[in-house]
DNA sequence: CGCCCGGCTTGATCCAGATCAAGGATGCCG
DNA sequence: CGGCATCCTTGATCTGGATCAAGCCGGGCG
């Protein structure tokens, strides 16, 4: 996909219809587009904020905790927008889980438009609401629930949000990510994430083939083991 | 306070100079005050989201995992804006922990202002931002921390922010949150705080007297603790 | 086709923090 | 100023998940 298919995609999903057409291209000049390999980085000037848009394939947004100890924070799929902040007490970087297509587009872009293109500005203050509700959801869920919650949480919000990719009849998604990335996802180690996996598959909520093919047999099922928040003070 | 010194607080210390009077006079139109006393809870339409700008005393902001057991997500201090989300997965709400003025605007006030106050939009969105970053630095401290460094972190992020309440001379400051509070915000049981407490104690790296008075003896030291991330996969 | 390497699974053991269980301080209100 | 409810501290025990330690699959390549 080219700059300009994977600017229209993100015009048509994200912009809202009542924009400028001056506004549109001024957006459309300061932005680029960006292909990343399985397991690239995106490498961004770290003094400003970004947002990118996910044209194709799967992301992960991870903050440098230390040295080579990173925390996930976010996974993005197609058709998602991610919000990267500039340096700050930690280091954030995207990574590309499959091959990707990116649009990059410094948050100043849509701040330091012309006036008229109010709306613009509009759209990215709702986009940053949306990832801090995103974000205190999983801090909730990092607080508060047992590694058969987390996992469950996960597994039924991937599935959810991979809904596109599993065709009619093809009732299974292929995860992009590893256990060990899901671990750092949840603040779990691999072992218990992989143990959990198991149980999942033994209490017959899920199915696994290989290492990443997944069906959620028990929606149901797997959400009220998703829900039940542990018991705490 | 009554509400016009109130809103001129607010004007003065978050918005910026370039704003035109009617950007301010529209949103000073949509913004009230209200009172609220310890413990009291502020009732919101929640299908909006709100900014609250806390001009006196200390509040919470926790959502409401399950009946009767909830996750504080943020505390904040006079001078501060909370960003409180409408109705989603979880329910929020803000609590007063100290009386408290504050001056609640709906978020949309700010998104509909005439075209000239963009910048209105642009302090929204930048509050939005800040809160964004706070709320995945949590994520990370509750993904990976132990209870040692989480209560570290927490302190220290205290005692930098009410830095203002200890005048010249006197180091002390007055915790405005319970025990439980604290734990309920760092995904740990009170217990485990009570405990903490008085490790750091015997550590010296704080002094404490009574329930809620608080020195930071050795920040050096106090940071040291915060600052390992526990050993993980 | 079989070897090898990296990621996954499974088992055994350990430990930080939860849970259970008493007390002890604090501060409010009559 | 004394009683009482709350919150806090401390101790004993339990347990979920981390850590340590083997194997096991699957897929790429000679």
């Amino acid at each position: 996909m080219n700059f300009p298919d994977l600017f229209d995609r993100f015009a048509d999903r994200i912009l809202p219809a009542n924009l400028t057409d001056a506004a549109i291209l001024q957006l459309r000049h300061e932005a680029y587009a960006e292909d990343l390999p399985a397991g690239g980085r995106l490498h961004l000037d770290d003094d400003r904020s970004h947002f990118i848009f996910v044209g194709s394939g799967a992301t992960k947004l991870a903050a440098f905790v230390s040295t080579e100890r990173e925390q996930i924070v976010a996974f993005d799929f197609a058709g998602d927008i991610v919000h990267v902040p500039s340096r700050g007490r930690y280091n954030f970087a995207l990574t590309a889980l499959t091959p990707a297509e990116v649009l990059v587009m410094p948050a100043d872009s849509f701040l330091r438009t012309t006036p008229e293109s109010c709306a613009l500005l509009k759209v990215a203050s709702e986009e940053t609401a949306r990832a801090l509700s995103a974000s205190r959801e999983n801090a909730i869920t990092l607080g508060r629930r047992s590694a058969r919650e987390r996992l469950a949480c996960f597994l039924l919000d991937v599935w959810a949000r991979m809904a596109d990719q599993r065709k009619t009849g093809e009732e299974a998604i292929v995860l992009p990510m590893s256990r060990g990335e899901i671990a750092e996802s949840l603040g779990l180690t691999i072992e218990t994430v992989s143990r959990q996996f198991s149980e999942l598959r033994e209490l017959g909520l899920i199915e696994t083939c290989g290492r990443s093919l997944l069906r959620v047999v028990d929606p149901e099922g797997l959400s009220r083991c998703a829900g039940q928040v542990a018991a705490a003070a």
